[in-house]
DNA sequence: TATCGGAGCAATACAGTGTATCGACATGAG
DNA sequence: CTCATGTCGATACACTGTATTGCTCCGATA
């Protein structure tokens, strides 16, 4: 019985894992949007039928969890800074440029409680930071409140920067880029405070306002720890 | 040719229009959730075949679109309160009751430009409360740090709200509504002060931590318009 | 070593989705 | 009365998430 004669074994199928299986859904989906990551593009990927996938995660929504969590991992930052102050600021900035790495994030930001490992010492390090400034209730408000601003400003700049990349790509231009609909509206008189803002307010980027913002909100929560 | 003879007229169809069609995609969108919404079921409601929609709407997503800016009428109060920091909080709590009425609006909320007539009167409403009281820069980002605030606050006590309904219904319990393995994780000793707070913090409910957080973003926006 | 149980896997299937296409038909104009 | 027009419904397509089914191979047991 010669090699030519025996049969090739069957080829095995190729192993698989949780992370494989997050890190090809993640390509999808940066690549083309969450909208594009479905189950069998994703097992197609990793050269597997689609069910072969519901061994390693019981629903859709799993992988979206697992996704979050996986990028999640590149918040954290490698040194913690020394100031609590500066400590939130970074993990806030962290996580924009997170989400303007990975864009379908902004679609899953805030969505459902990050329970994962990665998802909870990005949490934990936002306390670690205010541990001890204040009594436990105070703390929890301000890292809650800091990282809702931070989730509901990310969300409105990707929903912003899609708008624009939506309408043509003229980018500077706030009246043009939303097309005649809104020059329209304001033209009827009927927001004229709006109106105003849009006509005198200096452009400014995203990152700036972003910093701004968080900046008013760090603010805040010194106060509130200057006195407990 | 007797009544009897002639054959009855055939049946025209129910005529239609946007606001039927909305009405009956957020009625299916309280009930069950936004995933209920297709629009085979929406057309179903009003006796159409599906692609009748498609003479008001172009896409799914601007049937949302339309939804999203409905519901945003509710957030306009009847009558505007004097005082900006005033009406910015009844703004805000508006909008969380609205959300809280319609749960599927937090899975929206943000993710899209809102330049309806409702979501650009809201805007409005929030820019004129703070009309001369600082430059328009200063003004801009200060009602666009309360509304990020805001939807990002909202969003989290509703993914909060799932979370629990979904595991089991124990409410007051952090630990055991968040199952064993949050439990399990912080037994680690990895997360230090997430174990304290979850341990140690008083529970305080939604709309409390709620407006905590909002009375402190409005503090930094005050500061901020003290000085010009 | 032969047999068997069980696990992992692929194929098939199903109900449902958003939307393009097209043919019929009622309606208004000439 | 005829004809063009535009609206509507049916059909169709490509695709989705997931349940079910049966095969096939691996390792343990007799």
């Amino acid at each position: 019985m010669t090699v030519w004669d025996r049969p090739e074994p069957p080829t095995r199928p190729v192993p698989l894992d949780r992370e494989r299986i997050v890190a090809a859904a993640i390509a999808l989906a940066d690549e083309g949007g969450l909208e594009d990551v479905s189950l069998r593009k994703v097992a197609a990927r990793l050269k597997a039928g689609p069910m072969r996938l519901y061994g390693y995660i019981a629903t859709k929504e799993e992988l979206f969890d697992l996704m979050v969590d996986e990028v999640q991992a590149e918040i954290l930052p490698e040194t913690q800074p020394g100031d609590w102050r500066e400590t939130l600021r970074v993990l806030a900035h962290r996580t924009r440029q997170a989400v303007l790495r990975h864009e379908w994030l902004a679609d899953l930001l805030g969505g459902r409680p990050t329970l994962g490992p990665n998802g909870l010492a990005v949490t934990e390090a936002r306390l670690a930071a205010l541990d001890g400034l204040a009594d436990v209730d105070t703390v929890m408000r301000a890292a809650e409140t800091v990282s809702a601003y931070t989730t509901g400003a990310i969300r409105r700049e990707v929903a912003n920067l899609r708008a624009e990349r939506a309408t043509g790509l003229s980018k500077s231009d706030w009246q043009r880029a939303n097309g005649p609909h809104v020059t329209r509206m304001l033209a009827t008189g009927r927001f004229p405070a709006l109106e105003k803002a849009v006509h005198d307010a200096t452009h400014v980027d995203a990152e700036e306002s972003f910093e701004v913002g968080l900046d008013w909100v760090l603010d805040a929560v010194a106060a509130k720890l200057a006195r407990p």
